[in-house]
DNA sequence: GATGAATGAGTATTCATTCAT
DNA sequence: TATGAATGAATACTCATTCAT
């Protein structure tokens, strides 16, 4: 089985300012956000479950809310880590001289974060329509930062004529509809597949509908 | 502007057991289950909201869930009504002899059920986590009756030499996520854009990524 | 099997005055404030068990409270009837010349009572602690009325020496505790067993304890 | 005045567990259930009787019928207490020769437990018909364990020849009948009286209705 | 006479949060 | 730091009663 929760061990780990209780209250608490909705989670459960004093929650995080946003939010941040860490206008041209190879590291890449990161992701995409403060921040750190990044690189194939000339934020979005969708049946339909075939069809159609016209 | 909750008019209007305050509680629960969230919104405001006693609502729905399922039931309902009602199969050649002219016309009906629904549609998306009832209805409904008849249209089309020979089931998975990621643009993000032409190109890149091998 | 609500059938027999409807609110109500008592019964669940809209019960008794008075009031009515109506003292004579041959009479006379208004004295002991104006209308019209008339019975029997020279009302006392805690422990503890005999060893017993001293 | 709390007392000076919040929830819940009934009493007004928020009953009690039962279970464990602890066979042989003199300690036991939790006792008769788990717990505690002692102890005295011979149950009802009815025309209809005279007579009718056959 | 929709006060219970220890 | 008792506002839901039809 995959750890679905390795953003918590990390945290637990790297962050050495966290008291075991606390961690124990991360670890509780995401996984009773998944499960039941964070508006539906009462702290006395998370408390419970977590074998802690209910007051102790709230030594740690002021409200509820914060416990929430202090869950999700460390996962935004990591989320984009490998896309805006480096140059990738330099990385690019060496890495992956064309697109499919882009397109196959980058769902590799997703992959691999999503599985260590399920239930926060889960929380998140849950949650995001209840919560202003979630949607400034992803459209903050996320949105902007990686959408301009993402513009550059689609550009990028673009005047190498492996793409369609179409504009870029068309393409990223009709690219990352099928790559969500793809996981999307996976995960919550939980759909038992072939990955590996999957990937490679799915590549094969979004590299077929984006082929520059002749 | 569109009509967002054509669903509940048609409701209060055929529906002719239904009581004014009947009604207006629905349109309330709507709005805020919507705005806010099933586990966020208290009975209290939807009484305020619709003008009625709190007791008024529990005496034509024994509990909140029941509320919910009474909101949600009838749009999946009604969602699958054009696609299962007549035998598609006969229809098919008749009315759409190629691929493009099927997706273009379910485009085009799928927007129009979405543009008179927005807010049910967008209750039911954001509840399906948290209630397991939402999931069997929508599976037991949808699921199963819907995935059928595509599935059947796919194989027309592919036995027709109009779209790739790939499983009829990835097809359908490619073609809902290009599909579900364009109105998930469109409505949730807000953007605005030339509607047509974005259809347009996504219509091109769906034919070119599933257009058969030579 | 004894009929248990006798008491309903002559009210519904007897009284042309009630609707049908009327009848059946009562014999609904009975059962349930026999069952559960008059706090934890509701208004609906007597309205649904007798197939009446609640709005019914309140047009024929303006409050719960007066449904349940008007069940246990002629039964109290009724359970002194026997008792009051007929000038005891001069029947006495003829009827009962022994004490013992009175108290056989007086058992058997109040087991067909019982039997035949079984729920309602159930209600009538369950609800007693909790309304005035039940212990006032049990002691205005039982209390008074009976408690005299039962106390001249006994100075009857004492002056024809039957009986031992204790205070009528000790007498009274000792007796009918020794008799409702023979119906007490056959209804209340559903005890079977052989009734005749019981009630012979009872007799005894009391002819006994109250002999006079030589 | 007597003390009619006297448990309560006790329970809290002896359960060190309990925070004082706790005991003025006891306090006051065993007041208003004596007065009103269990089913009439609000938590709002135990709470405010109370002086402690309603909040606090929970944190406390599970629920309603959970204080309830903390209440009267107590009361019905230390009722039998002073007949189950010590081994009565022998006791008895050297303690009452006399049935006589075992009677009078057993109305002097049971008058002073009376006093000392006339309310406790009081909602337990007022609730038991309401609720099956006071039922089953009093035959559980109760019902069998005292009623076997008694048995024995009757037989005991039956061969002495100090009383007549027939079924020991019979002998117990009849003599609980008549303490009963003493206690309850006492306590319930609040007669003031002579208390040793009346239980001497109480005693001359016992001893004499159960005397041995010639 | 009978209905049943409507009410608003009331119900037991839960909640996030505070604070003295 | 951690506790858990205490809070009081809020919760979903029930109630006896009213009233227009």
């Amino acid at each position: 089985m995959t750890e679905q929760n390795h953003l918590l061990e990390e945290v637990l780990q790297e962050d050495k300012s966290l008291t075991d209780k606390q961690r124990q209250i991360l670890i509780a608490a995401t996984e009773m956000f998944a499960e039941k909705g964070f508006a539906a989670t009462s702290t006395n459960e998370i408390a419970k479950k977590a074998g802690v004093a209910e007051g102790t929650i709230f030594r740690h995080y002021k409200t509820k809310k914060e416990l929430l946003l202090s869950i999700v939010t460390p996962m935004m941040v990591k989320m984009l880590g490998p896309i805006i860490i480096k140059d990738m206008n330099k990385v690019l041209d060496k890495e992956y001289e064309h697109f499919e190879d882009f397109l196959r590291a980058m769902i590799k890449n997703r992959k691999e974060f999503l599985e260590k990161n399920l239930k926060v992701v889960q929380i998140f995409l849950q949650e995001i329509p209840f919560h202003q403060e979630l949607r400034e921040q992803f459209i903050e750190h996320v949105g902007k930062k990686v959408l301009n990044r993402f513009v550059q690189i689609i550009e990028h194939y673009q005047q190498k004529g492996q793409i369609v000339n179409i504009p870029a934020t068309t393409i990223i979005r009709l690219t990352a509809s099928t790559i969500m969708g793809h996981f999307a049946t996976k995960y919550v339909i939980g759909a038992k597949w072939n990955d590996d075939e999957e990937i490679n069809q799915m590549i094969t159609f979004l590299m077929k509908g984006l082929a520059p016209e002749e």
